[in-house]
DNA sequence: GAGCACTGC
């Protein structure tokens, strides 16, 4: 794949073959070399070792990660990569996998100065476990404490410090650091990873980064023009609050061109990476069913290819499932010898135990077929894959601003994203792709996935902007604009909460408290009104819940018992009081083992088997836990007063309706229901407490477009409440 | 009587 345009390769001459080489280049790209291992010298479980061992055992791993650093790729072109970030206030670098970029260049910068004035450089991540492993690998690398030179920070867990000079954050976290500090004055650089995944977050993130780069440097003029120019640098930046702000986004290959054009034809360089080549191979016709194809294309592998584990692409836990049954009929049916077909499934919402199993090695003898959703794409790499089949097909969200609803549909997958799956059978030695499709059809893919900042609701985002002191939302500089409409709506909506005023200026005080809390708005103003309601600690334990994938665990298999389960919490007034109910009795569990016995670890232990026995996600428990901590201190440092309704629910039901009365539902003759807001035809999900009994008029809290329109997590309301509690809404309408 | 890819504060 030939660099952008406007890209300076960095060492072409050596660049090893990429993700998606077809033989010929393979060729002409030489052999590749073996990938350098880290040696596992831990000392920890070592005890027995006498003193000296353990030195000599330390020293042997500090060589081999300096050997290894050596070894990268990006190494070679230090001085190169220093000198282009002293000369250019923005930088584009395009680096592929493995070239080192993410862990080195913070390392290079840091030695090369500029960290003056204890500044920092930050490295934003879209996922935090990315930001927590490539922290601690640099902290190793730097053969220092995690949290001192080196650290991370992601929501819930920060490990920095004073001292702290190395910073990687998710981008969503930079965000808000940037509403207590607009100009970000604690970094000298911010470096935006990943940028070509185009998260939300990254999107605002480069906006904003953009204004506040022009804003510091313009700051940093007026200091310079006033002071005297015998003094040092060092000096007079000490003088001066904001010194000007360096960029550095680092992409994959593919869009290096629009981040350029978009930071004013800021310069891009490229970085070789280090992939093994991988065969690519299309259909010579459209396959009509894909899943058949897939059945097929394993067979296919596991009977003519040589060894290595398969990773196939699905969209969804039930395509997966059907898949795996199919393969395991199918494997029935094979001479003995060649039954040693092993199929292991992953997916988000599996138990994390369970996801460990597609780490695990085979056993001798077995192939491994990995069936996957995109989670395997980018969040996690399984080892020793060999071979990666790809009917290029995803499962994408959309979001249409007009209804507010959200559905998930399949679609053709992206240029930029079959390369990435394609990349995946390269990890460790060379490999085979299997696109599902004729390379006709590959040609007419869009060359990137479309930026999620323009299928996704965006109050949020609107809120953010205005409390940085951004009113002209329409007029903002993204990087690519979301609809006219998709912005009006989410004016609209953060108007009718409040949280704007008439001139649709950030509100005081309820915009800015609004603003203040990571929560959807209308979770911020629930929060807000349960104030007056007296019902905070009880709304506060819903937005939490409600925060969350998820709580009710539902296995096929147990159909029955999880339906028992959920009933001993249910009540007849809807979801949100059977969420009050679980998040109480859960605190109790934990009480009580807390009496019981002290320690964390098997106080976590019985939570987890408690969770087990009630058909409840662990996962999604202990995330609504740490949200509700959060939430908490936030709520306490804005002066609110935990108060509890006690058992008077229908203050708390009446509370529900104040906030959520965008989502109010009149029961129709044929028991269906008319969003209000909308006038859409909608379904009680069958998930709710609430799907048998039809009650007159209901709030939600989600709309969800599936076969037919479903509304979930609905409580039962008194329709007279709507004129009474938002008047701004239903006075009009009725 | 349904089913929901993946992230993030």
């Amino acid at each position: 794949m030939p660099a952008p345009r406007s890209c300076t390769p960095l060492l072409q001459q050596d660049r090893l073959g990429n993700g998606d080489c077809t033989n010929q280049e393979r060729l002409a790209n030489g052999v590749c070399k073996k990938r350098d291992r880290p040696a596992n010298g831990d000392c920890k479980n070592q005890d027995r070792l006498a003193n000296g061992d353990c030195k000599n055992q330390l020293l042997a791993r500090r060589q081999f990660i300096l050997q290894h650093r050596k070894s990268l790729p990006i190494a070679s072109v230090e001085k190169r990569l220093v000198e282009e970030v002293r000369n250019n206030d923005t930088l584009i670098i395009v680096g592929e996998t493995g070239s080192g970029k993410t862990t080195q260049l913070p390392q290079f910068l840091y030695n090369a100065g500029f960290c003056y004035d204890e500044k920092v450089i930050g490295i934003t991540q879209p996922r935090r476990v990315a930001a927590v492993t490539v922290a601690k690998r640099v902290a190793e690398e730097c053969n220092v404490k995690l949290g001192e030179k080196v650290g991370y920070s992601i929501r819930f867990d920060d490990m920095t410090s004073n001292s702290t000079r190395i910073k990687y954050m998710t981008d969503g976290l930079l965000l808000r650091e940037a509403l207590l500090d607009p100009f970000l004055s604690r970094y000298s650089i911010v470096i935006v990873d990943e940028a070509h995944e185009r998260t939300v977050h990254t999107d605002v993130l480069l906006g904003l980064l953009k204004k506040v780069q022009l804003a510091r440097s313009k700051q940093h003029n007026i200091i310079k023009e006033n002071a005297n120019y015998r003094e040092n640098s060092r000096s007079l930046s000490q003088g001066a609050k904001y010194t000007s702000l360096k960029l550095i986004i680092m992409s994959a290959s593919l869009d290096a061109k629009c981040f350029s054009e978009y930071f004013g034809g800021a310069k891009a360089v490229h970085v070789q990476g280090r992939q093994y080549p991988v065969d690519v191979l299309y259909t010579y016709q459209p396959e009509p069913d894909y899943l058949d194809a897939t059945l097929i294309t394993i067979f296919q592998i596991h009977l003519e290819e040589g060894s290595g584990d398969i990773l196939a692409f699905l969209t969804g836990q039930e395509e997966i499932e059907s898949v795996e049954r199919l393969v395991h009929e199918r494997i029935r049916q094979l001479p003995e010898r060649n039954q040693n077909l092993l199929t292991v499934p992953i997916y988000a919402s599996l138990p994390s135990e369970q996801q460990m199993n597609a780490f695990k090695p085979a056993p001798s003898g077995f192939r491994k077929v990995i069936l996957a959703t995109n989670i395997a794409e980018t969040s996690v790499t399984i080892p020793g894959i060999k071979y990666v089949i790809d009917p290029g097909l995803v499962k994408a969200r959309s979001y249409n601003p007009v209804t507010g609803t959200e559905s998930l549909i399949i679609i053709p997958v992206s240029k930029a994203q079959a390369l990435q799956r394609s990349g995946r059978a390269g990890r460790e030695g060379a490999g085979k792709c299997f696109r599902l499709y004729p390379e006709n059809e590959f040609h007419k893919l869009i060359d990137s996935t479309v930026p999620e900042i323009k299928r996704c609701n965006l109050a949020n985002v609107v809120l953010q902007l205005k409390t940085l002191g951004i009113d002209d939302i329409i007029g903002f500089d993204f990087m690519e604009k979301p609809s006219r409409m998709a912005i009006v709506k989410s004016l609209e909506q953060l108007f009718l909460l409040g949280a704007l005023s008439d001139d649709y200026k950030l509100s005081n005080p309820v915009g800015h408290q609004m603003a203040r809390l990571p929560l959807d708005p209308m979770y911020s103003k629930a929060l807000i009104l349960a104030v007056e309601f007296k019902c905070l600690e009880e709304m506060l334990i819903v937005v939490a819940m409600l925060s969350v994938e998820s709580i009710f665990y539902f296995p096929r298999e147990k159909m029955e018992e999880a339906r028992t389960a959920r009933k001993s919490f249910s009540s007849p007034e809807g979801d949100h009081i059977t969420l009050v109910k679980v998040y109480r009795t859960s605190a109790e569990c934990l009480e009580k083992s807390k009496i019981t016995n002290g320690k964390e670890k098997s106080i976590e232990k019985k939570l987890n088997k408690w969770c087990r026995e009630n058909y409840i996600n662990y996962r999604s428990l202990r995330h609504a836990r740490d949200i509700h901590s959060q939430i908490e201190g936030h709520i306490q440092q804005m002066g609110f007063s935990l108060s509890s309704c006690g058992d008077d629910m229908q203050q708390f039901r009446r509370c529900l309706t104040a906030s959520f009365f965008l989502n109010a539902g009149m029961k129709q003759p044929d028991g269906s229901y008319r969003a209000l807001a909308s006038g859409q035809t909608v379904q009680v999900h069958p998930s709710s407490v609430l799907f048998r009994t039809k009650a007159d008029c209901i709030i939600f809290n989600e709309l969800v477009r599936t076969n037919q329109n479903y509304v979930r997590n609905v409580t039962r309301i008194d329709p007279l409440w709507l004129p009474e509690l938002a008047p701004q809404y239903y006075a009009a309408h009725s």
